[in-house]
DNA sequence: CCAGACGTTGTT
DNA sequence: GTCTGG
DNA sequence: CCAGACGTTGTT
DNA sequence: GTCTGG
């Protein structure tokens, strides 16, 4: 799956890489250990009314989707992924998913890999996990599938500065077997080359999103087992990515 | 009809 | 908002 | 995802 | 054990 990651890349980065037009995002903290409910930037397309085409974005966003009908914001950090398989059914999905998609910038992510020799080698013991980072054997930048929602707090006027609330949620499918061993989701990384027909916000139907998702290719990705440091979200830092013996 | 859920993950 | 369960 | 809390009362 | 916060 993906409930961690690491996105350590400038705003002026992330314009240049993702081709952006219109940027809201002024800065980014560079994270190495980026948890459910912190902002991101993520990247999306809109139609723009006084051209006709279409305008590439870098917004603000919160991890862990809020349905617009949501109450208030809690269980959002249980909806920080969403299943390939399912995701143009659910209720909390599927309209995100016809009109909503977006690209989670990433350097990469983290899973907490339980190994079968790790258990059978610790039977007495106690079974620790081992945190690994997931990254582009060259890496580049990662694109995340996502989805995005704009949820209004009741709470606040129609016209308060905060009345919107941006949320997202990374898409994940079935590990293939060489990264199986180690978690069986992984987030679906969305090949540069596939990246404006993701985005392209002309297509709704839940048939041709359908074919889009499920022509998503299963990500290749080195593994490289790091310290615990990064079990905290308090700790921070390039040291949370350095390779451990 | 109204009430209540709406999600993923891991673990057993 | 929309679907499921009762 | 992991870490850390998990509770009430009255008094300062 | 289970929920909340980050």
């Amino acid at each position: 799956m993906c409930g961690r990651y690491v996105m350590a890349q400038s705003v002026g980065d992330l314009v240049a890489e993702f081709d952006v037009d219109e940027t809201y995002v002024e800065t980014v903290e560079p994270s190495y250990n980026i948890a459910p409910t912190d902002p991101v930037p993520i990247v999306l397309d809109r139609r723009d009314r006084e051209t006709g085409g279409t305008s590439r974005k870098l917004v603000p966003a919160r991890w862990g989707l809020v349905p617009p009908w949501s109450k208030d914001t809690k269980g959002a950090a249980r909806l920080i992924n969403a299943r390939r398989e399912t995701v143009t059914e659910k209720p909390s999905f599927r309209k995100a998913a016809a009109a909503k998609r977006a690209l989670v910038p990433a350097n990469g992510y983290y899973e907490w890999e339980k190994r079968a020799a790790q258990e059978a080698a610790g039977k007495a013991g106690k079974v620790e996990k081992i945190p690994t980072y997931l990254h582009a054997a060259d890496g580049g930048l990662l694109a995340f599938a996502a989805l995005f929602e704009n949820w209004p707090d009741p709470t606040l006027p129609p016209d308060h500065p905060e009345r919107w609330l941006r949320t997202c949620t990374i898409l994940t499918g079935p590990a293939s077997d060489t990264l199986g061993y180690i978690h069986d989701r992984t987030p679906v990384i969305v090949p540069r080359e596939m990246w404006d027909d993701w985005l392209n916000p002309e297509t709704t139907r839940e048939e041709d999103v359908r074919a889009l998702i499920d022509s998503m290719p299963e990500p290749h990705l080195t593994p490289r087992i790091v310290g615990s440091m990064v079990n905290s979200v308090r700790n921070n830092g390039p040291e949370l990515i350095e390779p451990v013996g």
